[in-house]
DNA sequence: CTGATTATCGTCAAGCAGACGACTAAGATC
DNA sequence: GATCTTAGTCGTCTGCTTGACGATAATCAG
């Protein structure tokens, strides 16, 4: 076949799905909306959609984003492609490729239902993939589609991504402390860091926070130092997280 | 628009890009065919063609390496998923989504033209990327279609993923020497690197070298042991690019 | 006031990287 | 054959970063 040839190409059918990562309670959640329709109706699913024939990819992920969420990609939160997920049986109706994006998102209000979605809720990632956990026994129905390898795929690439970048200011609120932003790191990898050794790396880190002048004390205990996020992305040395 | 409504999506088209990597001359180069129809007659592009409707991407994308190079992906050469293009107006013709894939490869024997492709090439990323060099004035037409900004990313993932990880291996023969793992590392990265420190790194990093026990005179000099890819993937301590 | 909690500063030792000296073993040249 | 050139390999030293952990500070609950 000759490449380009614009008269004989075969039919495909392009979305959008999201990975939209937060972090409640000490826990790193993502969001999933529950099947309208069939196939896989009532079933959990990532939320997502057609891209449209006018826009490109990323505008496609976006405006998903603000349906679902309300969720404005520029207020704090984070927006990137993730991968694409072309398998030919993956969708059981026709042929679907679908360009998967990341969304890094502070802890927000209860999401509303959009679309055919029944409804959506914030879950850990944990019970998403069916892993055996202290809140779960790993009875839960796996989600609908490739949806489990996509999510799985997503929150791997956060967990590495935070190493070596500021990232994880995206999962705070707009002013932070030392410590909430520790707890980040310490949901999103699943392991305890060192509050004397982080608060020295992260602080002696150029770029990577700017303090505010202002204190809090909403996590008790000392006030603290509030922080917005300085201009660097990159983090050099990268953060490093700990074995196993 | 309700989400995975089969009856009623835009029609796309779903292609796959390579960018076909490799290291010759002590320069990084990649693949590049000539166009031999509009649009874009004549100008050179990445290769790539249409997605068949029955086949994953990771499958086209190296039935297209294999169709351009006569390359085998298990051969030693690495098939990674580099990432989508889907601007509406990025194909004059029809709406169409480009799943970019990129090839690590050792050197190999000159490309083999096929398809529409009237002849292909092996080119320094500077040069079909229009920078200004030692060898071209930056007079060189750029790539057909969005290829430029698809080789430039292609390029950076490759310079950042040989930090963290064994990769460099994959543009190297079966059997290679500590030397040549490291003129890998300086034409990709486009710097010097110390040897005697670079042959501490590598050497002392477990599962990153195999010695084979044979030795070779094939540079010059002194002989220097041979090696085989380690079982590691990932580095760490990941190997530090020297700044700028 | 006392204890609990969280934040922040400091100290010390181990490990790693960059700079670079010294030596080895081949081919090339005189 | 002596010497030069080239590349490979082994060591040393110094400074920086990290991990472990002691000590102090500032708030709240009782």
């Amino acid at each position: 076949m000759s490449p380009y040839d614009p008269s004989a190409f075969p039919p495909f059918a392009v979305t959008v799905d999201l990975v939209v990562l937060t972090v409640r309670h000490h826990a790193l959640c993502a969001l999933s909306v529950r099947r309208g329709e069939p196939p896989f109706q009532g079933r959990w699913a990532l939320p997502g959609g057609f891209v449209r024939a006018d826009e490109d990819l990323s505008q496609a992920a976006a405006r998903e984003l603000a349906e679902e969420t309300g969720l404005r990609a520029q207020s704090g939160a984070h927006l990137e492609q993730l991968a694409t997920y072309g398998d030919p049986q993956r969708d059981p109706r026709m042929r679907v490729v679908s360009v998967a994006h990341l969304v890094l998102a502070p802890d927000l209000p209860a999401p509303r239902a959009g679309g055919d979605a029944r409804s959506a809720r914030w879950a850990p990632v944990g019970t998403l993939l069916g892993e055996d956990g202290p809140d779960h026994p790993g009875d839960a129905p796996p989600l609908a589609f490739d949806h489990a390898r996509i999510l799985a795929d997503g929150v791997e690439r956060a967990r590495s991504k935070i190493e070596y970048s500021s990232l994880a200011t995206a999962f705070c609120p707009p002013e932070f402390t030392v410590g909430e932003l520790r707890r980040v790191y310490e949901a999103v990898w699943g392991v305890a860091l060192d509050p004397r050794n982080f608060h020295r790396k992260v602080t002696g880190t150029v770029g990577f926070l700017v303090p505010t002048g202002g204190t809090t004390t909403r996590q008790g205990g000392r006030p603290a130092q509030l922080f917005r996020a300085g201009g660097a992305t990159l983090l050099n040395p990268p953060m490093l997280r700990p074995e196993v």
